[in-house]
DNA sequence: GTCCAATAATAGACTGAGTACACATTATTG
DNA sequence: CAATAATGTGTACTCAGTCTATTATTGGAC
């Protein structure tokens, strides 16, 4: 349905915290999380209690309400990193390029180096089914979605020096995400009817370059294209 | 935040019914959607309990239900009529017209004759604040969105004799929606900042012309353009 | 080791939306 | 005026999410 917000592996990147406590923190909260996530993959987001979760984790009920505060961040819990992304995207282009096609060569740069965010397989295919199968999951997806449209257009007016409530950028921001939303489904609806991760990918990148067409058209005359 | 989907007075156009119990039973309708839209407007929407609505209505708590399944159906009840304007758009477009310059000329028919939809007043204030004050109305209005967006590929698809599924019908609906959102909110900050609907206006239609230009070089070389 | 302060886990009770079902009421139709 | 079908409503339930208080557990100081 949208960018892929699980976390796949246990804290992949990051550095192991000496401090036995956040140690035990970090293993309780994947703990739970991992347990959801299988749990909503089996049977559905919706017909998954909270407490029949925290009985799977064996914590409390109140424990998972600590660590995630919706039902909902159980599986996504990497929104925030893709938040970064954006903002790393714009910050790490190379000297002349324009925000818009700097984001359009991110797509791409994603595409080459397989990046989870864009992942079209048979491994994504249960988690695009469970979010389909969940109006409030739906509902999440797209408040992330509002989310990051919003960090965008305030790192892209930032990217070019003018004011965070730029109408440009805020445009800008909302056909970008509107285009990476479309070129998202249509990537992972091309995977379930091809069974193909190559052809997917093209499919995503295809919606990106017309989406990005029609961004650098529509802000044409602004320094974001 | 979106669109006016708030039926201002009590059904204005529709024939009067002549069988009682339609008569009572719109009359109903419209009492509880009335009461709660005003204890909304005075509290704020998660400040008001389905309860308060009841008893403020004279009605039980499942008469609530019976008629309004979610609590935010009370104040949205004109989305419906939202999306058969959107249908309507293409269908009476003159011939010779591309479907996407169908929109821009519709959202300046809107404006011309001052459509409850593009109200950017005082009135339109409170409305617009309420949203704003929830993140359950907020959630509600991201939905209605998706679902117009979805109409509206379905519609532009069939317009042009394509099929329903059409990428490139889906990109230009989400492209399109993505502009008149960020077209309405723009109308309505420019009347908050500075109390003149026809600024507000201007600041609409220049949000909606701009993202046409994009949709345009977008779906270049398609039939929606 | 022992004690203390901070942090984490949990229990229990509560609110409020939304659902299922049964029952009462009321208008329409013949 | 009786049969019928739509409408209104009470009761009881599920479940997410919140609040408060209480009970471990741990890291550090001595």
């Amino acid at each position: 349905m949208c960018t892929q917000y699980k976390n796949p592996a246990i804290n992949s990147d990051m550095a192991i915290p000496t401090d036995l406590r956040t140690r035990k923190r970090l293993a309780t909260r994947q703990n739970i999380s991992n347990v959801a996530t299988r749990l909503f993959f089996e049977r559905g987001f919706d017909h998954v209690t909270v407490d029949e979760i925290a009985a799977a984790a064996d914590v409390g009920r109140m424990t998972v309400f600590n660590y995630f505060p919706r039902k909902e961040d159980m599986l996504f819990d990497r929104d925030e990193e893709a938040r970064e992304m954006l903002r790393e995207a714009l910050r790490q282009r190379e000297a002349g390029v324009a925000p818009i096609e700097a984001y359009r060569l991110f797509a791409h740069r994603l595409v080459a180096e397989e990046s989870p965010a864009v992942d079209f397989s048979a491994r994504s295919q249960g988690f695009v089914k469970t979010i389909e199968g969940s109006e409030t999951l739906k509902a999440r997806v797209r408040a992330i979605r509002d989310e990051i449209a919003q960090v965008v257009a305030v790192a892209l007016s930032e990217s070019v020096g003018r004011e965070p409530t730029d109408p440009d950028a805020k445009l800008a921001a909302s056909l970008l995400l509107a285009t990476w939303a479309v070129a998202l489904i249509q990537g992972h609806m091309t995977f379930r009817h091809r069974q193909d991760t190559k052809e997917a990918k093209a499919a995503f990148l295809a919606v990106v370059d017309k989406g990005t067409i029609g961004l650098k058209a529509a802000l044409a005359g602004t320094p974001y294209a």
